[in-house]
RNA sequence: GCCGGAGUGUUGGAAUUGGUAGACAAGAUGGACUCAAAAUCCAUUGUCCUCACGGGCGUGCGGGUUCGAGUCCCGCCUCCGGCACCA
């Protein structure tokens, strides 16, 4: 290589961070650009997944900047989280010591990356200054009854000692360790997410510029259905429970019910009774088994407690029965069983040996066993003959009317389980007093710090459970003595809102100033990987909705643009520390420059997609970089001094069409499209040099295109403009425009087809009239041979590019 | 099962509005330069038939619409991702 990328590199990266280019404050006066990479776990070193986000996050804070925008362009550290804490355990050292030391060198990393930041607004969330604002938050939503403290089913890792969030729990495994996940009774805090249910679900339709795929997915996580809500009556008894179902229709056809095993009626059903036993022992196995054991049992179990309820629609004395394919958490942990019209109660009452009725008519070749489409009622008495929608309409007022039931929407998603039972995390600022309750600690008190300790290890409960000095503290509300809450926060929430305080980060007064806010909100283009399209952007969504109704955030979305990276694979298969097909970027710094590194990720496929790692590829666009210098530099040919000619007002029209193409493509991020654009005119340009270039073209266009590589390969860039004589600071200079009439092109090739196929080619004038494009196909020889003596039936003709004869 | 996305040369991929399929790279082969190597440069590179000119076929499969389909419609297949005893 003939350029000294690593001398050039370190040089620009000192420049860069003494000039205050990228150092911005909040004007009115100009248009805002609010573009951030979602921040980064403090792992200790760069993976190619980071290396892509920056990449594509560099490009748009240069892009925009050269484009006028006041971009801000921050970077900060998730630096709260399991992995210090597993590594303080395995080595006996701080989390602290082990985080700080990996941002440090993060954060060396991302500057040797070129990538431009903000620095002055770094923040990391395992700091007091941040975390303060975090307990301020969760006071801020108890005040509201946002949070709350319950005693319920959770989901305990026995490996990281620690209860997980609903969304922590991926097919009964810990997504973080994969361990199976236990069932608990635990009291925990919870945040009230399901209050935003409805807003959150409805508010999906206005991210019009998000990925489809991520919409869907957070619109099947929030899962609304809707139904009704009826009371059944239990025969001989004067109890009743309710249930919940989405085909209200088909209610003539329950020929059984089934309550969940955690269901508080069904001590009282079996009281006293010969089914008590049996059901208790299956009550017992249902607590104690996990997730992963209730579905492996396959076919659906359940024992049957001797009772009955009355099919309000029909008076039909049903069997109630107890079994664990119905969930207490969802709905009202009862159902109505219709075998018929849906497959799980088919399969529990082909076991059991249960009626089946059908109610809605299937197709005539339907060929399973419950049918659940749509069709006509049948065996329902008044609604037969009605198809579904009107069927559920009648029965939902019929239930109305009886007093028996309403029209209900239910949400799959549960609140927000935000309690761990580890130390590296945000301290909740509650304590208790036994005569006071849950006592909010006030506000001057914060930061509740989170006290040093020597043993890390989970037992089960907070390692800061057993610091006394900790624990024991006066009550705010009595004086009283009073128990601290030693349970710290989940690390989601400490991302649920960083992105509003990145516009005012040193804020002390509050958490962040709202006319800050409200000059850079929304982030106009956030970007990071697909596996946040539940987790943290649903939450952040929630957070940003309770700020937004407290008055202090500005937007209710916080995300106008969300952009998802794919993933970098390396044989198949995710890079990761474990499968040890990690390519760290460090390496090719040194061996073929961030330059060329950060052009790879733009150019080898579309950023949406996931990409398999290829070091020649590397090497592809280190060459390319290589002829962009040499050409610079002057070292494949000088130009002279000569009178412009034809072909030198071609080279500048190729340079024009350059720069829409690059411009056009960035604003749609097609990185991968721009990229071959500029390797396109470096190589005609190099053609243009060996050809005899004229000085003031070949200058021209030279500088048109190091102004177009800025953004993607800006140390180089930043090089080649101060070598080919510009004073200026190229960050700051305006990005090039073009001229639309020298975009056009004087000829183009025009092809001629018969019957569809083409059959010659002419180079013709682009403002070639349909009746001489016409002429010009007719008169071809070719053509003739292959019409011969049939007959041109039609002649369809698009100038300048088609005539298509048709034939026969 | 439901929802979302994708199938194009040896490989990554391009074709933005229905109009020249394979841009730009990578790899491979041959050549130039060199004592040699690296680097660089030149040529070839979807497939089949043909000495060649040229032609046939070709964007997962089967149909359809159209003068014309990678692109639109219908029916499938495969792969990836999400959700899932959620009533």
């Amino acid at each position: 290589m003939s350029y000294d990328h690593q001398k050039i590199e370190a040089a620009w990266q000192e420049r860069w961070a003494s000039s205050a280019v990228f150092e911005v404050e909040a004007d009115p006066g100009r248009p805002k650009f609010y573009n951030l990479c979602m921040y980064p776990y403090p792992s200790g070193t760069l993976h190619q997944g980071h290396v892509r986000n920056y990449t594509f996050g560099d490009l748009l804070t240069r892009y925009k900047t050269m484009r006028g925008f006041n971009v801000l362009s921050p970077m900060g550290w998730d630096s709260f989280g399991l992995p210090a804490e597993n590594a303080a355990i395995a080595t006996g050292a701080h989390p602290r010591e082990n985080t700080e030391a990996q941002i440090a060198q993060m954060s060396d990393q991302i500057r040797r990356l070129g990538a431009m930041y903000d620095w002055r607004r770094e923040l990391a969330s395992h700091q007091p200054d941040y975390y303060r604002w975090d307990q301020w938050l969760f006071l801020a939503l108890f005040e509201r009854g946002l949070a709350y403290k319950a005693e319920a089913p959770v989901n305990w890792c026995p490996n990281d000692q620690t209860v997980l969030a609903n969304e922590q729990v991926v097919e009964g495994h810990c997504e973080r360790c994969g361990a199976e996940v236990e069932r608990r009774h635990l009291s925990q805090w919870f945040f009230r997410i399901t209050e935003f249910a409805q807003r959150l679900l409805d508010d999906i339709d206005t991210l019009e510029e998000w990925p489809e795929r991520v919409r869907t997915m957070q619109r099947n996580w929030i899962g609304r259905s809707e139904g009704a809500t009826f009371t059944l009556k239990v025969a001989e008894s004067d109890a009743t429970f309710d249930v919940f179902t989405t085909r209200p229709d088909t209610v003539f056809g329950m020929t059984f019910a089934v309550l969940a095993p955690e269901h508080p009626l069904v001590d009282e059903l079996v009281a006293e009774s010969e089914a008590a036993r049996e059901v208790a022992a299956y009550q017992q196995a249902a607590a104690k088994a996990t997730e992963i054991e209730r579905l492996a049992e396959g076919d659906k179990s359940g024992v049957f407690t001797g009772r009955y309820a009355i099919n309000p629609a029909n008076d039909r004395r049903v069997p109630i029965y107890v079994a664990d394919y119905v969930l207490m958490g969802y709905g009202t942990g009862a159902i109505m069983a219709v075998p018929g019209q849906d497959q799980r109660d088919w399969d529990f009452a082909t076991r059991y040996g249960i009626d089946i009725v059908r109610t809605v008519e299937p197709p005539p070749d339907f060929e399973g066993e419950a049918y659940v489409g749509d069709g006509p009622s049948i065996n329902s008495g008044f609604i037969d003959g009605l198809e579904m929608v009107e069927s559920k309409e009648r029965i939902i007022a019929w239930m109305e009317a009886q007093g028996i039931g309403n029209r209900t929407v239910n949400f799959r998603l549960r609140d927000w389980l935000i309690s761990r039972q580890r130390y590296w995390g945000c301290p909740i600022p509650i304590v208790t007093c036994a005569g006071c309750g849950l006592v909010p600690v006030p506000e001057d008190e914060l930061p509740v710090l989170l006290p040093d300790i020597a043993d890390f290890a989970p037992k089960g409960r907070s390692p800061l459970a057993v610091l006394e000095s900790f624990v024991e503290t006066t009550c705010p509300a009595c004086g009283g003595p009073a128990q601290r809450e030693t349970d710290t926060m989940d690390t989601f929430v400490d991302s649920s809102w960083y992105f509003l305080r990145f516009t005012d980060p040193s804020n002390d007064e509050a958490i962040f100033q709202p006319g800050e806010a409200a000059y850079w909100m929304p982030v106009d283009q956030y970007i990071g990987g697909v596996e946040h399209a539940i987790l943290h952007l649903l939450y952040a969504r929630f957070i940003t909705k309770v700020l937004f109704d407290m008055g202090l955030a500005p937007v209710e979305e916080p995300f106008a643009r969300l952009f998802t990276q794919g993933m970098i694979t390396l044989g198949g298969a995710k890079m990761s520390k474990s499968k040890g097909n990690v390519v760290g970027p460090a390496e090719l710094f040194s061996s073929h420059g961030a330059d060329a590194l950060r052009l790879y990720h733009l150019f080898m496929g579309p950023p949406t997609d996931d990409s398999a790692w290829d070091e020649n590829g590397v090497d592809g666009t280190a060459r390319f970089l290589d002829r962009v210098w040499r050409l610079a530099t002057g070292e494949i040919g000088e130009a002279v001094e000569r009178d412009e000619e034809a072909a030198d007002r071609e080279i500048v029209a190729e340079a024009h069409r350059a720069t829409k193409k690059v411009t056009e493509d960035i604003e749609r991020f097609s990185f991968n499209t721009a990229v071959p654009a500029l390797m396109t005119l470096t190589n005609r340009l190099i053609d243009y040099v060996r050809a005899g270039a004229r000085r003031q073209t070949l200058d021209e266009a030279i500088e048109r295109l190091v102004l177009l590589i800025a953004p993607m390969a800006p140390h180089i860039a930043h090089e080649l403009w101060e070598r080919t004589g510009h004073a200026t600071l190229l960050a700051s200079e305006p990005w090039p425009d073009w001229d639309a009439a020298l975009v056009q092109y004087e000829t183009v090739t025009m092809v001629v087809q018969v019957n569809g196929k083409v059959r010659d080619r002419f180079e013709v004038a682009a403002s070639v009239t349909e009746a001489e494009a016409e002429a010009i196909a007719l008169a071809s020889e070719r053509i003739r041979s292959w019409i011969g003596d049939t007959e041109v039936r039609k002649v369809i003709v698009r100038p300048p590019h088609l005539v298509n004869l048709v034939v026969g």
